[in-house]
DNA sequence: CTTAATATATCCGCAGCGGATATATTACTT
DNA sequence: AAGTAATATATCCGCTGCGGATATATTAAG
């Protein structure tokens, strides 16, 4: 679920355009089947975290078959709230020398 | 299994801390039952993750029921693998501005 | 023209989580 | 001294969500 509210934060895309992105977000560790794809898309409607989209881009070029997805506004907080639990526990493993701490100057 | 192999980096630790530790380490937002916990320390032996310590830390004063628990070398990759993980992730997520970039300066 | 990639969809096993429950000990409070 | 809360380990079981298998059709490529 997190993987594909990563994905559709770059704005809307078809299921298989959420596979192909979440592989490249993973640098392919992470590939996500139809199964946990479809089946997750399913609930996370149920759940108000994502839309289907009523625009299709491109008619004429574009398969028919395809389903837009859109996140939601609960849905994007969802997302932002778990980034922050990631962030906190970069952070900590940071202070605890279990990850080298990344340098940036503005 | 993430929090617990977390838990167990900073040293040897029984059951009971380590419910404590999650709890710290998350600002109280992961709650870890004894379902959870037990569960997971049962297939964490069983995967090699973690090992029971003989050794008790202050016999006298300890409860005896305490069995702590250890972190192997198996266990330490993993959550390395997943902290690198997470890091990439938040990365990501502050290319795309999803998260505000921490400052840094050595 | 045929093969690979694109695209959506369902089914079902099952691992792992998580609340409930049990039980005993230790520490604290009055 | 008694009683209450916190400490400590353990098992059971329901159920959610993941994930491989399978199906099917279309589009692109060579």
């Amino acid at each position: 679920m997190f993987h594909i509210l990563l994905a559709l934060s770059g704005g809307e895309r078809h299921g298989y355009a959420i596979m192909k992105q979440v592989e490249a977000d993973s640098q392919g560790k992470v590939s996500m089947g139809p199964g946990t794809l479809y089946g997750s898309l399913k609930r996370m409607l149920d759940a108000g975290l994502v839309d289907e989209s009523d625009k299709r881009i491109d008619p004429e070029m574009d398969d028919q078959r395809r389903i837009y997805y859109r996140i939601t506004g609960l849905g994007a907080q969802a997302l932002a709230a778990e980034l922050e639990r990631y962030r906190r526990i970069v952070a900590l493993a940071q202070q605890r020398k279990l990850l080298p701490r990344g340098f940036y100057v503005a």
